[in-house]
DNA sequence: CGCCGTTTTGACGTATCTCAAAGAAGGTGG
DNA sequence: CCACCTTCTTTGAGATACGTCAAAACGGCG
């Protein structure tokens, strides 16, 4: 318990993971656990609780519908929490892991218990909660309101903000394991369709996205179309 | 602040909303702010500091694009707590009211300092916000991966469960003061394609929507091809 | 070298949008 | 109580962004 909190307490909900050395694997006792790549972490449906933090690598968390199509919800990434609920009941979301994955994982009910006594704790898990909720906001604007080029250029940018925060980007350049099916069932799109989107973006000299990297080619260009505001990525 | 404290201790993020006492102008001292309907309660990229609470009446949490077009983000409903974020700066959606209504007002701020000593505050404040989650993760389904007839049905469901939750629908049939513009807002669609939308429901024997009232004509056959399952908006 | 997952391209189909205008419906003032 | 105005709903005809289907090219890997 004593582990679970400290854990939590120093949990950087605030960006500066990179600096300080959250990332060491063994850090206040509390271990992560590896997973391989395309490998299934959680299940939609399952009744276990249990709430992940990314330590490092690429994960999506996703639902299936019934007629066999499903919507990425967020590909979390280092740092991020996932899967937090509050309530009792079967896990709305998978979450699988696309590069090789290290995840902490804590009992949701231990948590809450200590959310309970530790006003740290609580406020840390609502400023991440808010951060999400922005950000699928905004996921929402790119599916309901904005085309292809727009949505495809918005959701570029919010990754290289996101892993920038993290030091996993830096000069408009990072790795970015996704497929372009994947990048598909983020943007609500058909995989066809992204290919010929990432090719406009890539002709119009905005961004290219690459045998596993994106570059931002013109920033100023691209934040434009895409309509793009970092504010809502911010922690704090 | 011992008005703060009391009042969200309160609050209940649990649906038993309708069934308590809760719903007295004077709770604990809190007064509730009434407002006309279609009035701005905050506005995106204001900076105030400031979350509310709906007491009673439709509003919409939206956001403004570039192009003039918009979003709405979500309809809180009675008992439904908006616009937390858990850092300063500018808000990132505005809040408008539809019909009157009536919502409790608290800093943001005092809320944090009061989670920090308060746990059951910070446990609250958490689930709503893992709620609201859900929600959106759900309207990111409808608008990236469910057609148009999926969609709508699927979204009148979800207010009809949310207000059962709070007393406010019963038997399939509850007031729904939303315009079609609004819905297509809410929708990722047109106007007129919500238009059409709702008279193919209608000539189904699905739902019908009409003079600011929606009714559920056949529970089971709109339940399946919306593919509605009710947990993603249970509180506890 | 051969395999399998991914990317790319082409031809064609369609759900949804756009534009435009005609009804309803509701609210206001005379 | 009627005339008027505004907002909302409804309908039609035509346009298009995006989806579907299918196949070829590419690329990493055993």
């Amino acid at each position: 318990m004593q582990t679970l909190l400290e854990f939590m307490r120093s949990h950087p909900v605030g960006g500066t993971l990179s600096k300080n050395g959250w990332g060491n694997n063994d850090f206040f006792g509390a271990t992560a656990k590896i997973y391989k790549p395309h490998s299934v972490i959680s299940r939609q449906d399952d009744h276990n609780d249990g709430i992940f933090v990314v330590k490092s690598g690429w994960a999506i968390l996703y639902h299936g519908l019934p007629d066999g199509e499903r919507q990425i919800i967020d590909t979390p990434l280092r740092g991020d929490i996932v899967g937090f609920r509050g309530v009792d009941g079967p896990r709305l979301a998978s979450l699988a892991s696309i590069t090789e994955l290290a995840v902490y994982e804590i009992s949701s009910k231990e948590l809450l218990k200590a959310i309970l006594s530790q006003g740290h704790l609580g406020k840390k898990i609502a400023c991440s909660l808010a951060r999400l909720n922005a950000i699928l906001a905004e996921h929402l604007m790119n599916t309901g309101r904005r085309n292809a080029m727009r949505r495809t250029a918005h959701f570029l940018l919010e990754l290289e903000e996101r892993l920038s925060m993290v030091g996993l980007s830096a000069h408009g350049r990072y790795e970015c394991p996704l497929t372009q099916y994947e990048l598909a069932d983020i943007l609500g799109m058909t995989a066809v369709h992204v290919n010929r989107t990432l090719r406009e973006l890539r002709k119009a000299d905005l961004v290219s996205f690459k045998s596993g990297y994106v570059e931002v080619i013109n920033r100023k260009k691209l934040v434009e179309t895409a309509g793009f505001d970092s504010e809502y990525l911010r922690y704090r």
